[in-house]
DNA sequence: CGCGCAATTGATTGATGTCAATTGGAGTGG
DNA sequence: CCACTCCAATTGACATCAATCAATTGCGCG
């Protein structure tokens, strides 16, 4: 099963991993779905049993808001990522989980994981790990779209997009590619998309990033790290017994 | 101990204890402190060695942004919040948690913690649990910030608090005791003070609840919950096997 | 009584949303 | 290859919302 290699790597980030659980995630079932552009993986208000693992491409956790069809989306996931453990525990899903570029999806039994909590406990903590990596970057967010100004926060996010693309082998040369509509743009921001494309406009002009198609080129991502009072700490790129 | 009571009640309301569990949880050293109001209980960039919960009080998760004092209160912990479990995992902070109000707050050891989660999973899984409906909370509160009006917002968050004091027995008749500056009111919502003084004044004017001094008294919960665009899902308030 | 902090107010500026076009580019059928 | 369609990106004008600045009021407490 080559499919669960993004989750090894992404859990071997943070963590050594013994032969053992190697093994037992390399035996994980694993159905391997595709998701084109737009298509729902995971529903609001759904029960799932089965949680799921971002193998490429781009996912969003969207949450609907009031009833002229504002949403937010809360979370960007990414290959390696796994999108949806929360509704291991959560059981009814509070968000859906979106496409937002054409995706490889892999869905995994929630008894198999459970399983895996109970019998190596430090790979559950891994799996937990991951949900609480979530919830720091989600904390990150809510700071941005709170405290930061339109420009700051998309340059924060950009920030952290590049580090967790690189981090997976996902960047080039200061450079990935985000294929995001300035729709989406401006619900992940919490702005208009109009106002998303004047952010855009205005953070091109301060030239620290080039943004053409899908490719984003940070000229000076120290620089740009500056503007956005950028700290990576919260991501936890750096590897610790857990 | 009866300090880990609130902790042990706050576990059952989602998910049944053995006797066993409930055993392991009254013999976890706790040891006690008190926070006065505006005291600093864990610090930003520190790496904790306990996980700690909030026995009575208010405590607040707050994030500083740039350089000019700006800040933002990422959650809010009421009695029987494991505040602090992020710390378990996460190593080093990427938020502080202050008291907004007098606090008696209980210290655990982590060695203690990760102790438990390897000698019942089960039990495990209720504390990992506890962070994922921090997580749902933080979603919530990302939307709210992002996509309702500042009134919607605020409606939104009594809404939330009133169940969760409720849950735990610190709710009167559709009221409750919120000791929160308007000051901090604005840096959960993500508005200045004046803005967050002038919605709450806008929402006392619509007659969905009185504020006086404290003392929050909904007059009309379903009115204000619609008013809101709120639904408790994400609290997870319901018992279920986990 | 007076200090100090929280709450409140008014005036003004700045940021963002909304509405309504227009432009640009990729894909499609003729 | 061109006309056409669709959707994303962009623009301008304008209306609202929210931040800021600067007082002022209210209240609990020594």
């Amino acid at each position: 099963m080559t499919t669960v290699v993004p989750l090894i790597r992404a859990l071997e980030r943070r963590d050594d991993l013994s032969a053992d659980e190697r093994v037992l995630l390399e035996q994980l079932p694993a159905r391997t779905r595709k998701f084109s552009k737009g298509q729902e993986m995971v529903a609001q208000g759904s029960r799932p049993r089965e949680s799921c693992l971002v193998v490429s491409g781009l996912a969003a956790r969207v949450q609907h808001v009031g009833d002229e069809g504002r949403r937010q989306i809360t979370a960007l996931h990414i290959a390696g990522d796994f999108v949806d453990l929360h509704s291991l525990l959560l059981k009814v899903m509070d968000h859906s989980v979106v496409a937002l570029a054409n995706c490889d999806v892999v869905f995994t039994p929630h008894e198999r994981l459970l399983d895996i909590t109970t019998r190596t406990p430090h790979l559950g903590r891994l799996l937990w790990l991951s949900t609480l990596i979530d919830a720091a970057i989600q904390r990150a967010w809510m700071s941005s779209i709170g405290r930061r100004s339109s420009a700051a926060q998309l340059a924060h996010l950009i920030c952290e997009m590049y580090l967790r693309m690189e981090a997976v082998g996902l960047a080039g040369e200061l450079s990935f590619d985000f294929p995001i509509t300035q729709h989406e743009l401006g619900d992940t921001l919490g702005l208009s998309t109009v106002h998303a494309n004047r952010t855009l406009q205005e953070l091109r002009a301060t030239g620290l990033l080039k943004w053409q198609g899908s490719l984003v080129t940070i000229a000076d991502f120290d620089r740009l790290a500056a503007f956005a009072d950028f700290d990576a700490t919260y991501l936890n790129l750096s590897k610790e017994p857990r």
